[in-house]
RNA sequence: UCCGGAGUAGCUCAGCGGUAGAGCGGGUGGCUGUUAACCACUAGGUCGGGGGUUCGAAUCCCUCCUCCGGAGCCA
């Protein structure tokens, strides 16, 4: 490999309008080329963006064609060349070429051209997808969302406090764990960090988790993955109407973010911003009796005590242009540790938040039992091993507080604001029931 | 696990009882402004695996595998 390095100083194609006029170095690799008897063509991208390099014989030579033409598709190289400025050019600008320094010629032809492919052929070339504009635009809105969450609950003085991944006891079904031998003991994957959260808001005031869920069910749909980033906030002292106003700022928070930071990427993935620009507060909230009311209008086939399907989730996000918070479950809906309404005991005070669009349940959560006695025999109801939350108990036996959190899974959050169908763009390897490899 | 759909060239697909096809991608040649460039030529196949029906199967039947979409479950 060529490793030269030209004294032009090397900019990123994102900082490239800076640089109008001047020589500089480019780093990257070839995403197209077309050529001509004396004129060649060099589209090349830096992972920060993609610009047309022109190559003519007069300024490159008879070796500098030679370089080019033994560049293929993603074979890296480096260029010299002048920024010029060219309004018919998708990004602004152009680089006349001076110098082409090749620096390794892929082996073979890379397997995505420019043309379609279908999904099965891309997430068997994942790890090569990822160059493509698309993929790129999609892992940078990712990244904008995650340091927005980190930047809002920064901001709003939570403590990162990370669970533990390997845990000892299921928190929500037993039937949806991953299990790991541990040193001759079955450890389980975790498949939430709340009960852990719940020890950080007792000791911290409010706290959030960050960090990878593990859920092993056979789920084939565009919602699932069986590994996924979920972040957690749990706060002392707060109940369930707290936590569905911190998710509600949380959201509105992160969108605005995306849209001041992400523009040019929500460009490349055609996501209309205009759609985006309507999250605002305050989201409209409905109650789990009236939204059966409103899907029984609608034609569902749903009793009251029935669970909200991907179908009637749909109809409910449908409603607005803005999330939709669902609250008031039928207890038996819920999880064990989730507190029941003082004046209704079937209810429970828990909260999704829909995404519009029919994207569904971004959000879940609400106020926990605080109770030491009623979570006992919840664990019992539920046929829990009350031995195995002896710590988790612990919190109602000292100092217990009303307290509640939500989780919010991040690849649905990214599918909503890129307006992906699918989560498996969401993240950069996707691990669902059919697909470990790459 | 259940219900649908699909596996044919590197990719996207057509062919649906009678000699294996196209577009794109690859290779070679041509062109000084192309931009999913264009033009000409060219290479490329165990038609998902196995079994059966038939003079003859990519095509019809059985079976298995894989993938896709949906349901259940959930973020």
């Amino acid at each position: 490999m060529n490793m030269v390095t030209p004294t032009a100083p090397h900019v990123y194609l994102e900082d490239i309008a800076k640089y109008d006029g001047q020589d500089i170095l480019l780093k990257g690799w070839l995403y197209n080329k077309r050529s001509s008897g004396k004129i060649r063509f060099v589209m090349l991208r830096d992972g920060t963006g993609l610009i047309q390099c022109v190559g003519s014989i007069n300024d490159i030579g008879e070796e500098g064609f030679a370089a080019v033409d033994s560049l293929s598709q993603e074979s890296s190289l480096m260029v010299v060349g002048t920024v010029k400025a060219e309004p018919r050019a998708p990004g602004g600008f152009e680089l006349i070429l001076k110098q082409v320094i090749p620096v390794h010629v892929a082996m073979g032809e890379f397997p995505i051209s420019p043309k379609e492919h279908g999904t099965a052929f891309l997430m068997d070339n994942r790890h090569l997808w990822l160059r493509s504009k698309r993929q790129v635009a999609i892992m940078r809105i990712r990244h904008a969302i995650v340091k927005a969450i980190r930047d809002f609950f920064d901001g709003r003085g939570f403590t990162l406090f990370d669970p533990p991944i390997f845990t000892n006891a299921a928190c929500e079904g037993t039937s949806t764990l991953f299990e790991t031998d541990y040193f001759g003991e079955t450890a389980y994957l975790s498949q939430s960090g709340q009960l852990y959260g719940e020890c950080g808001a007792m000791a911290l005031g409010k706290i959030y988790t960050f960090g990878p869920t593990f859920r092993a069910e056979k789920s084939k749909t565009r919602r699932h993955l069986t590994e996924f980033w979920m972040i957690e906030p749990e706060v002392a002292y707060m109940d369930m109407w707290g936590a569905a106003e911190l998710a509600e700022d949380m959201c509105c928070f992160i969108v605005q973010r995306v849209l001041e930071t992400r523009m040019e990427e929500l460009k490349v993935i055609e996501r209309d911003p205009a759609i985006l620009e309507k999250i605002q507060k305050p989201f409209p909230r409905i109650s789990y009796d009236d939204a059966i009311k409103v899907l029984k209008n609608a034609g569902h086939d749903i009793e009251w005590g029935g669970d909200i399907g991907g179908d009637e989730e749909t109809t409910i996000s449908n409603l607005n242009d803005r999330p939709t918070i669902l609250y008031h479950f039928p207890a038996d809906l819920k999880a064990f540790y989730m507190k029941r309404d003082a004046g209704n005991p079937k209810l429970a005070l828990g909260f999704d938040v829909l995404a519009p669009e029919g994207k569904g349940e971004v959000i879940g959560g609400g106020q926990r039992e605080d109770d030491y006695d009623v979570l006992v025999s919840r664990i019992k109801e539920h046929g829990l091993n009350v031995e195995d939350f002896e710590w988790f108990l612990d919190l109602r036996k000292y100092g217990s507080v009303p307290h509640a959190g939500y989780g919010l899974g991040l690849e649905r959050t990214v599918a909503w604001l890129c307006g992906l169908p699918h989560v498996r763009e969401t993240i950069p390897f996707p691990r669902m029931i059919s697909r470990l490899k790459p």
